[in-house]
DNA sequence: ATGGCAATGTTTCATTGA
């Protein structure tokens, strides 16, 4: 099985791009962020016609994540949210999917160190870790996949010197990272080999992407009994040089079943 | 030189993202 994440920043804007990727990386799972779109107006039969049933939860404008699976892949248990957790905003879906509970999230950006939309981020990463920690016990086989806004360690980050401290990159960001990895979770794409200077985000201003100033900020979590089961992370570079592309690229696990 | 891009709705700017 392979799961793959993208924050597509607009489904409206991206379908052709995600109609087109399935075509190419034929995932039993694809989880998209920022989808930027109501329910009523999900394009749903167009993923349908493509092969994939889609679970979805959002709104227009701002968030809204999806999981997309594959018609013959078996899906069930479709939950919306961080359930006892009070947001507007629609971050979270997860469902089961061939025997392992799968978990879409797309984690506030927090905006800048200090502000209000910093301390609600950091607030929602300690209801994630308290809620997974619960959903671990149910379901040992979890897989938690999105865009996390945190890049995790330097080597994470093209110019750690620049980023020293600042959103994405915060002392307290990355301990509240580590702290829902410590439920039992591992960043799936550090159990590997991997080339440095891999990211998983480039900013669309100062040709950020050409001249490889990124950020791995996109993350696969694999709990204890998956984790010998995945045997690939990686991270589908080549998308982010197409025609009026996402800002972030596809990240891809493979599962051994 | 500390900006720069892209998407959206409140649209011809302000807000947000990262």
């Amino acid at each position: 099985m392979r799961i793959a994440t993208w924050n597509v920043n607009s489904l409206n804007v991206r379908l052709p791009h995600v109609l087109d990727w399935l075509e190419r990386n034929p995932v039993e799972v694809l989880a998209l962020q920022e989808t930027k779109v109501a329910d009523d107006r999900f394009p749903a039969a167009e993923l349908e016609a493509a092969g994939y049933r889609a679970h979805f939860i959002g709104q227009k404008t701002y968030n809204g994540v999806a999981l997309l699976v594959r018609l013959a892949t078996p899906a069930s248990a479709i939950v919306a949210d961080i359930p006892g957790f009070e947001d507007d905003q629609k971050r979270v879906v997860s469902a089961t999917i061939d025997g392992v509970r799968v978990v879409c999230v797309y984690v506030p950006n927090g905006q800048a160190v200090g502000s209000d939309k910093y301390a609600y981020k950091l607030r929602w990463m300690s209801a994630l870790k308290d809620w997974l920690a619960a959903e671990l016990v149910v379901h040992p086989k979890l897989v938690v996949v999105g865009d996390f806004n945190v890049a995790p360690e330097d080597r994470d980050v093209h110019d750690p010197a620049a980023w020293e401290g600042q959103v994405l990159c915060s002392a307290a960001e990355r301990d509240a990272l580590r702290a829902i990895e410590s439920i039992g979770l591992a960043d799936a794409f550090r159990l590997f080999e991997q080339p440095p200077g891999s990211f998983t985000w480039w900013d669309y201003r100062m040709l950020g992407f050409q001249k490889g100033r990124g950020l791995r900020i996109d993350h696969v979590l694999v709990s204890d009994a998956i984790r010998s089961a995945c045997t690939a992370c990686t991270v589908d570079r080549d998308e982010r040089k197409k025609k009026q592309p996402s800002d972030h690229a596809p990240v891809i696990a493979t599962f051994a079943s």
